[in-house]
This record gives structure tokens, C-alpha cells and sequence, in this order.
DNA sequence: TATCGTTGTGAACAGTGTTCATTTAGATTG
DNA sequence: CAATCTAAATGAACACTGTTCACAACGATA
């Protein structure tokens, strides 16, 4: 009984304390993926240094080796966080009306104005490093592909109940996100052409221009 | 006569040797900009580093630093050669008809070819750094505003001559800009997604797009 | 108490842009 | 021709960057 009971003691103990090493790992991970995202954010891409980050936490630099593979593994991380919430944004934009035109009109606001309240992270996930999404970590990519892809069930849908015109789904798929890009890429990186207004206005334009176009009442 | 004739003779020495000095100059700065846009179309902005210019054409490094204030200033030159070939191409598709309505067509051809046969370069130029075309030559910046207000005075002769709609004509030229340069910001940035085929085939669709809206024959 | 394994450090390496004193070489002058 | 002056190119330095690795510290385990 002696015995056994120290042996479940010493049992629950080591068990304790092997997951408190694992909380504090996690939430070193935790401090050092937050210290990049907001230094991230506040500094873009270019000013984005590992040594930075080190120093925000009071760590050296070589402590973040023991957390992440690379910078690019890091940044990798910022950008998950980022995707996953927009493609959050995304959702709750698509799921906000029952009328699936107007829950398409509130995925196209919800899409830029993520772009512009995250220009940084919009940035790199779609302009500059989406390698680090597509083909560094294919498992990653698999959600990625499979959440673009339900803008094109969202298309087929929108056929289906008379919201759009028949057609080439995913042609109006690809031009629909194209045209969203380019929206706010332009009013990311040229953001002293494209003010708050001009973005909003070319926003309607356009989207008035894809209705237009393919909007069932059309012709 | 002998002191004229010599004091010419010297001033003419003095005058050649002079120009040939400039032409050197003229000549190095010639050898580093190839260079430099050579090793930046294939490298890319990352990749591009001044020692490596440096080595290419058999210099150190600081002798760059003769011939251009700075590595962003090397790169405006970069950029700024880019610019005035597209421009080119641009204004070559203007006039490939006289029909407005195909000569869009050819501007809009021209301009995802750019982005297509030089994506580092287009890159630069209309994603990563614009800054160094609109903010820091403000000469030149000038030339880019008229350059890209151009469009709005072929949108404004397109509506007289019947081939758009009325309307606001400002408006559908930033559609127009934000449309194609959505589509080379995808075809470039995810490549891997939009190879040739699938990228021209958007370009059709999202020009059936624009004039299904704002042609002239449209309702 | 001794051993082991993990963690963090600090120094090092190769690379970057940039500056500057110094050499080099060609042009100009006496 | 010799001396001087000027422009160019260099090489070494500085402050950065990402990354690696031997080593020290320290808590967990035996």
C-alpha cells in the first residue's frame, strides 16, 4: 500500500509537473507569437526582424529557435492567425442574410475592410509570401484551398436561387475575387491615391458592375 | 596665331577629354543599371542586393554609390525604366485601332502581358514599392499621375464616341484599373493557382464583365 | 546525491546597406 | 617635363540581419 501509494504519488506529480513545462512552452509560444504579430503589424514585412521580437520579450535571439523552425516558420504563424480570421470575417459575412445577394454584398465589405484594418497582414498572406501558405505547409494549404473554394459553392448558390445569371461559376468566381484584390491592393499600396471614400466608392462601383453583369435581372 | 591656335588646340583637348570623361560616366552608370535590372528581373526584390551588383560588373560596392544616392534610388531606376516600357506598350495598344472599344481590348491585353513577361518588375512598381515613384522623385511622379489620368481621358472619349455609357467616368476608370490589376496581382502572386490559360481566360471573363456593364449596348 | 535533458545564452559566421579615409590615376597647370 | 589638383575606386569599418552551436544553468528524474 506504502508503495503504491507513493508510486501514484510520485506518478501524479511527475504528470503535474511535466504539464506545467508544457504550459509554460505554450505560453512562451504564445508571448513570442504575439510579440511578432503586433510588431508585425505595426512595422509590415520589411521592418519585421527576429532580433526585434527577441528583444520585445526579453529573450535572446537564439531562444526563438527552440519555439520555431524559421523566420519564415514564424511568419507563417502571424499569417494562420490572420487567414483564420478572415476567414472568419468571411463567414459571418455569409451566414448575416438569408438573401444571398446581400450576404454577398456584405462578404465583399467585410473583405476589404479586413484588407484595409489589416493592410500589413493582408500583405503578406496575398501579396507577398502566400508561398508560406501554399507551399510550405500542405496541410495548411488544404484548408486554405478548400475555404476559397466555398466562394465558389457560395456562386453555385447564388445560381441555384436566381441571384445570378447561369453561367461559368468558376470564371465569376475568379473574376469576383479579382476584382476584390485589386481593390484593396490598390488602396493598400497606394493608399495616398486611395483614401477611405475613393476605396468605398470604387468598391460599390464594381460591385455594382458584377451585378450588373451577372445579376439575374440582367438582360 | 600661334598662341590663339594653341590656346584653341588646348580648350579643344581640354573639351574632348572632358566629354569622353563623361561619356564613362555616362557609360558605368549604363553597365550598373543593366546590371541591376538584370539581376533584379531574375532575383526579384528580395534577392537584389548592391554587393551583388557590385560583383556582377567587377566593382566594390561603394563605387555604386558614385553613380546613385542610395540602393532605393537604383531601384527608382529600375522601376523607372519598367514604367516607361509600359507606358509604351500602353500607348502602342491606344492607338492599335480606331475602334475604341478594341482598343481597350489591346490596352487591357498589353497590360497582363506586362505584369506577365515582367512580374518582378510589375511588382515593384505597383506592389511593393510605389512609394518610390509617387513620394521620393516628385518630378517624376508627376509624369506617372498624368500617365495614369490618361486613362480617364480615353474613358471620357470612349462615352463621347458612344462605345461606354454615361456615368461617372472616374469611377469606372479606377474599376477598370482596380480589374486588371487584380488579375496581375493573382497571376503573379499565385502563380501556382493561375497559370497562363486560366489567367487569360479571367481576363475574357471579367472583360465580358465590364462592358456587359458599362458598354453602350447594354440597356 | 548524481545524472540527464531541456532551455536559454553568448559568441560566432555570413550576409546586408552605408560611410569614409586613403590610395590611385588622370587631367590641368606652372 | 614636373608639380599639383581633382575625381574615382577601393577596402576597411559600423550597425544591422538570420542562423548555428558549444556551453552553462537548472529543474526533473533515478
Amino acid at each position: 500500500m506504502s508503495s503504491d501509494s507513493s508510486s501514484t504519488r510520485t506518478t501524479r506529480l511527475r504528470q503535474r509537473s511535466q504539464d506545467r513545462r508544457e504550459n509554460e512552452r505554450k505560453e512562451l509560444h504564445r508571448l513570442i507569437l504575439d510579440a511578432a504579430a503586433e510588431l508585425f503589424a505595426q512595422g509590415g514585412y520589411e521592418g519585421f526582424s527576429l532580433r526585434r521580437v527577441a528583444e520585445h520579450i526579453g529573450y535572446s535571439p537564439g531562444a526563438i529557435y527552440r519555439y520555431f523552425d524559421d523566420k519564415d516558420d514564424l511568419l507563417f504563424n502571424v499569417a494562420d492567425e490572420g487567414f483564420k480570421r478572415f476567414q472568419s470575417a468571411q463567414r459571418a459575412a455569409a451566414l448575416s442574410s438569408d438573401d444571398l445577394a446581400h450576404s454577398m454584398r456584405a462578404m465583399a465589405a467585410a473583405y476589404v475592410a479586413f484588407g484595409r484594418e489589416y493592410p500589413n497582414h493582408y500583405r503578406l498572406m496575398f501579396m507577398e509570401r502566400p508561398d508560406l501558405l501554399f507551399q510550405s505547409h500542405q496541410d495548411q494549404a488544404v484548408e486554405w484551398l478548400n475555404a476559397l473554394s466555398e466562394y465558389q459553392v457560395i456562386f453555385a448558390a447564388a445560381v441555384q436561387a436566381g441571384v445570378l445569371r447561369q453561367g461559368d461559376s468558376a470564371a465569376m468566381s475568379d473574376t469576383w475575387w479579382a476584382m476584390l484584390h485589386g481593390i484593396v491592393a490598390l488602396s493598400i499600396t497606394m493608399n495616398f491615391l486611395f483614401d477611405e471614400a475613393r476605396t468605398e466608392h470604387l468598391l460599390q462601383t464594381a460591385l455594382e458592375m458584377f451585378f450588373r453583369a451577372y445579376g439575374s435581372n440582367a438582360l
